[in-house]
RNA sequence: GGCCCGUUCGUCUAUCGGCUAGGACGCCAGGUUUUCAUCCUGGUAAGAGGGGUUCGAUUCCCCUACGGGCUACCA
């Protein structure tokens, strides 16, 4: 049995998409399960397309989400290069070899005229295709005679190299098998007769994966459904070379929370989530600028197109490399749905090490120049941990522990400070003015106490307690509250709520 | 237009011929928390339509509809 080896191949054309990210995920979890290798391989054929920085956003995605490859450009391995550009050498190696074998041809149609030949076709409500019914009637090394052909090249006439698909005679039905959709046919003959080496000498897509994943002895090719329809012209061209196909797996699309089509930039303005893994020339954040957990990322795309069966929700990486296989990945694109993908990261912000939260909530304190405090954080995240769900929100559940509240929530006013207030947190101030220790329990215990002697209602006490030390009514428990606060800071807010209110 | 792929609650999904169609997100209601959130309990809601095959179809086959992809000297 071969070994498992399998690649995630991206262009270097811009940031890397969410759909990109999941393919990326599913072919790591594949050559984990088999003790595989996972391969980057950047797909850098198009120099028009090229754009600076976006193999690096690549390769810090993969790091961020611990997807990491085991060769790729800046790792190397066995296999390298591992960036097409530095392969020219090998395609057009590869491409002479079909030539020579018939199997490609040389075409010196200019895209004027092929331009012209489209247009014409359109006109009578057809399709123009370069294949095995015209190749022989248009200009290329085919219907030219050997003495023209010699002549165009000796004149640098430009000319591309094209794959002869299908000629007459050969097999016109193509069964192919691919793993997540099972058995597949397609029509040779309609094929046409694809580019494989273009006029700047640079190969297409098609050809360069081809043989890159040959050579880098490729075993299952995992990838978007976007290329299902090219998977017969792959096979065909694994034939011409007399190799045999990978195994193939198309995994559906991506699509967006509502309405028609993929995932796109605009849909996460729209509903503001974020749908790059991380932020990319100072647009919008990504995902984990956002707060989100790489974790929990990558538990929810995971699951998003493929599913271990039965009724869990919560997977390790780890539990995902042992569950996962290519037959359980859906056929049918799925939507991107926002909603759920934060339930994912609140479930593993909760479970999260607290110092990671920690972590963030210091971020805040130096954002906002807070450069010493009193209070302790760590104290803090114990105690607003469960109430997040994206990072960032640490700052709006724990802001006021750090910055005493300049005004008061005006409903919350009305409805609980009575004339009496300020007498009662007078009186609360002398209880924790004089108690013993700043424990919780000790202040609950003293507060609780002393109103239940002097006969005041508990929430003539807690709400405005709460108002004073918070601003509003929320936040964790009271006493909770006042205790990692400190008795001075408690004094100090008190002294200001009587005063101001 | 042509070719290919798909279609279970609003969304992600389970089911591999026996189903009172299960779980999760969301939403709604109740409980806990003298606040808010978390949390707990319950509720809401689905096999696109039509033909077959079968004792029995969500499951297998065909047609239609709808959705998606491809149709470049882009990947």
């Amino acid at each position: 049995m071969k070994s498992v080896r399998v690649r995630f191949a991206p262009s270097p054309t811009g940031p890397l998409h969410i759909g990109g990210v999941r393919t990326a995920l599913y072919n790591y979890l594949y050559a984990k399960k088999h003790k595989g290798a996972f391969v980057l391989r950047v797909e850098d054929t198009d120099q028009n397309r090229f754009v600076p920085g976006a193999e690096d956003y690549i390769s810090q995605t993969l790091a961020w989400l611990g997807i990491t490859p085991d060769e790729s450009p800046e790792k190397g391995g066995a296999f390298g290069p591992y960036r097409q550009s530095a392969r020219k050498a090998e395609y057009l190696a590869h491409a002479k070899r079909l030539i020579d074998n018939k199997k490609a041809y040389l075409a010196f149609d200019t895209p004027e005229e092929l331009e012209a030949l489209r247009k014409e076709a359109e006109e009578v409500g057809e399709r123009f295709v370069y294949n095995w019914q015209n190749r022989e009637s248009l200009k290329n090394s085919i219907s030219l005679s050997e003495r023209d052909v010699a002549d165009l090249l000796k004149n640098n006439s430009p000319y591309v190299v094209r794959f002869a698909s299908y000629s007459k005679g050969s097999d016109k039905t193509l069964s192919m098998t691919d793993s997540v959709r099972g058995d597949v046919a397609v029509d040779a003959s309609l094929i046409d007769d694809k580019i494989l080496v273009k006029q700047d000498g640079m190969p297409t897509y098609h050809l360069a994966n081809v043989v890159d994943d040959h050579l880098m002895e490729i075993s299952h090719v995992i990838r978007g459904e976007e290329w299902l329809p090219s998977m017969a012209l792959h096979v065909l061209l694994y034939h011409a070379f007399g190799w045999s196909p990978p195994t193939f797996a198309h995994v559906p699309l991506i699509l967006k929370p509502t309405g028609k089509g993929k995932l796109s930039k605009r849909d996460g303005d729209k509903f503001g989530f974020p749908v790059f893994p991380l932020r990319w020339d100072d647009q919008t954040p990504g995902f984990r600028e956002s707060g989100y957990l790489p974790d929990a990322l990558v538990n929810y795309l995971a699951l998003l197109g493929w599913n271990p069966g039965g009724e869990r929700e919560l997977y390790s990486t780890q539990e995902l490399i042992t569950l996962f296989s290519l037959e359980n990945i859906n056929k049918g694109g799925g939507r991107f749905d926002p909603e759920r993908c934060k339930w994912f990261n609140q479930q593993y912000v909760q479970q999260a090490d607290s110092a990671i939260i920690e972590h963030a909530l210091k971020g805040f304190l130096r954002e906002k120049g807070i450069e010493k405090t009193t209070v302790d954080t760590y104290r803090v995240v114990a105690l607003v941990q469960d109430r997040l769900t994206l990072l960032p929100d640490v700052w709006d559940e724990a802001d006021f522990f750090f910055v005493a509240p300049s005004n008061y929530d005006e409903k919350a006013v009305r409805k609980q400070w009575k004339d009496e207030t300020p007498t009662i947190l007078a009186a609360v101030k002398t209880l924790i003015t004089t108690a013993p220790n700043m424990e919780a329990e000790t202040l609950s215990e003293l507060i609780k106490g002393w109103a239940a002697e002097n006969e005041v209602r508990l929430g003539m006490v807690m709400a405005p307690l709460r108002i004073a030390l918070v601003g509003a009514l929320r936040g964790p428990d009271v006493f909770a509250i006042c205790s990692v606060l400190g008795k001075e800071n408690c004094i100090k807010r008190l002294d200001a709520a009587i005063a101001t209110v």
